[in-house]
DNA sequence: CAGGCGACGGCAAACGTTTGGCAACTCCTG
DNA sequence: CAGGAGTTGCCAAACGTTTGCCGTCGCCTG
């Protein structure tokens, strides 16, 4: 039996008028929390016809009068950024449970792109939020955004923000990279530095650096931070640090892996081997540079995880839960292009 | 001068009690294609309130009364796969003109879920669907669909389905790759086949092994196909090869980047290496397989031209334009995980 | 048998827009 | 000043739901 012609416009009317009732018993018998208001002989002769109608909810209607559109907006930076995609993916998964689906846009890392675009969700009313595009001049426009609508920060935190958001620890992360190069012996270091007003990289400035003072190592401070968290940036800084310093640094945090990757052409250039001449470190575990020669040490930014996690805590908002951020712990994966320093007999 | 307060739910009707006129007048005042119906000092006035209101259209109000929604489907089969964020990153750019969103939904490569999706996006009322995880099975549903909104295929193409697409020519990547074997000497080859109810693998399998037939080469069929494009299979199907076959291929087709990956796996387990004894050719050319060592030969897919292309394709259909598909040329980019055939002189 | 209660289902308002039709008013022309 | 054209804005219906309130009916209890 087919579900009859393909069903254009089927509404409660019509499936009303063929059983004899009303469309408000109709909407009841159709929706499991009201469906006991309706005696079983007629709800069952109702949910035949919507069936054999080929009835379909219409969703705009319900989102008018209910005020709930089913509907999180993710917002990012850039969608071309290969770790926005698992979190998109992480959300999407944790909020198909309660029937609701990811609506997309991006800022391209422009200000004026991203107050438009909350104004167009906000039209859109969303149910809720989920943005990993924040940087440090967008706070005031997300804050009064949020006093209409649930917002989760994904990914990139926001320096002084009281909104809830999922993160994981770059402060941390810094730290590690300086720690494990401790423990392998390096004791002049440097990093490649990411753009300040995207608050991840500060944290991973500061919590390196901390690491670095305490333990007494030697920094090589970098001229500047990139502009753009990408390859041909780690190229410039790196290449900064090779022509203006009288030491070279003997490991290299950069802080994403693009710019491990603009880094690493860099020292090739120059003809100095990973990790025999110099370690270097990335962030975020992209999925390949495991594969690399040498694979690459980085910590691992569990973008899917923050993805999940967004996903459940906007749910929990919206069910009226206080709201609770997540701090997720990075991980060193410690790989080849790392290596404990050998001390040159130069003084033979 | 702010916005006022946060702007709950400021409407038509806020604003015209405000000026001293009916909401239509307001509605069209804001609206610029019926601005003109208003004279402009009134016109002036209830911008003017709106601005100081914050005004925010409700853009579901809307959507029920005009019967579009600004949203566009994409359907994909995993949000995890590298090559499917292209894809949404072209489209979303594409139809940001028009003011249009892209919603998101993955359905795992499971023909239930795919049907639950589909019903479910016509019960948000989206304006069109771009599709990029049909497989074999899912055609009846997929053209029924098709006959409520406009939907248009990307990247997966699917067999004698009449519906616009937007897709990249499968079968001359296949011939490409063979061409690119022949060319180098190549005589005894094989390839590693992707899921068969996935339209572009046989594609490529059909245009490689037309290829060889026709040139003579000899190629050594693999026992089936991947249940799934990800490189364990890719292991698994190059370890049949290497176990199989009497005589060893000198040249090998993964329909993939991940099986190569798989594949080299493999051949590395074996202590093959890549180009000396075999060479290897991927499928995609996915972000960082030009870094790997040695660096893949492999068909670029244009993924982002391919969101792109859809993404306008669906506008123009919604537009009343006759649906027109898309066949975009695949590319071979050359590095150095294949090399010239060298005859062993193992006849000394 | 009165009174009460629970089950069932109808009614109508409401959600915030858009838009076709129409009325009123202005202004111009003859 | 009559008549007509053009401009301006009001009215009301419509889009498809959901939901609070109320009426009716049947049954049970005391």
């Amino acid at each position: 039996m087919q579900p009859s012609p393909p069903s254009a416009g089927v509404t409660l009317h019509d499936i009303a008028e063929e059983v004899g009732v009303h469309p408000s018993t109709v909407s009841r018998a159709l929706d499991p929390s009201k469906a006991h208001r309706v005696r079983e002989a007629t709800r069952d002769q109702i949910q035949a016809v919507a069936a054999r109608l080929g009835y379909r909810p219409h969703l705009v209607a319900r989102g008018l009068q209910t005020g709930r559109t089913a509907t999180i907006a993710f917002i990012a930076a850039d969608l071309g950024n290969t770790f926005v995609t698992p979190i998109i993916h992480g959300l999407a998964g944790a909020i198909r449970n309660a029937a609701m689906l990811p609506i997309i846009a991006e800022t391209e890392d422009d200000h004026d792109t991203f107050a438009a675009i909350l104004d167009h969700m906000l039209s859109r009313r969303v149910d809720g939020m989920v943005v990993a595009a924040a940087r440090t001049g967008d706070r005031v426009i997300l804050e009064s955004a949020a006093r209409i609508v649930p917002i989760v920060l994904a990914g990139r935190p926001l320096e002084d923000s009281l909104l809830p958001h999922v993160v994981h620890d770059d402060r941390q992360g810094g730290e590690m990279v300086a720690e494990h190069f401790h423990r392998l012996g390096h004791r002049t270091v440097t990093q490649l530095r990411g753009p300040t007003d995207v608050a991840n990289f500060p944290r991973r400035a500061a919590g390196f650096s901390d690491y670095c003072r305490r333990a007494g190592m030697d920094e090589i401070l970098a001229a500047g931070w990139a502009s753009h968290p990408i390859a041909s940036e780690g190229e410039r800084l790196m290449l900064e640090v090779l022509e203006g310093a009288d030491e070279l640094p003997s490991a290299i945090f950069a802080h994403n892996d693009l710019m491990a990757l603009g880094a690493r052409s860099a020292l090739q250039d120059r003809g100095l081997r990973i990790p025999d001449d110099v370690s270097l470190v990335g962030y975020n575990d992209l999925p390949m540079v495991g594969r690399l020669t040498p694979p690459l040490t980085t910590i691992r930014y569990p973008s899917l995880e923050v993805g999940r996690a967004a996903g459940e805590l906007i749910i929990e908002l919206l069910g009226g839960a206080e709201s609770t951020s997540h701090n997720l712990s990075p991980q060193l994966v410690e790989r080849a292009s790392t290596r404990e320093l050998v001390t040159a007999p130069h003084d033979a």
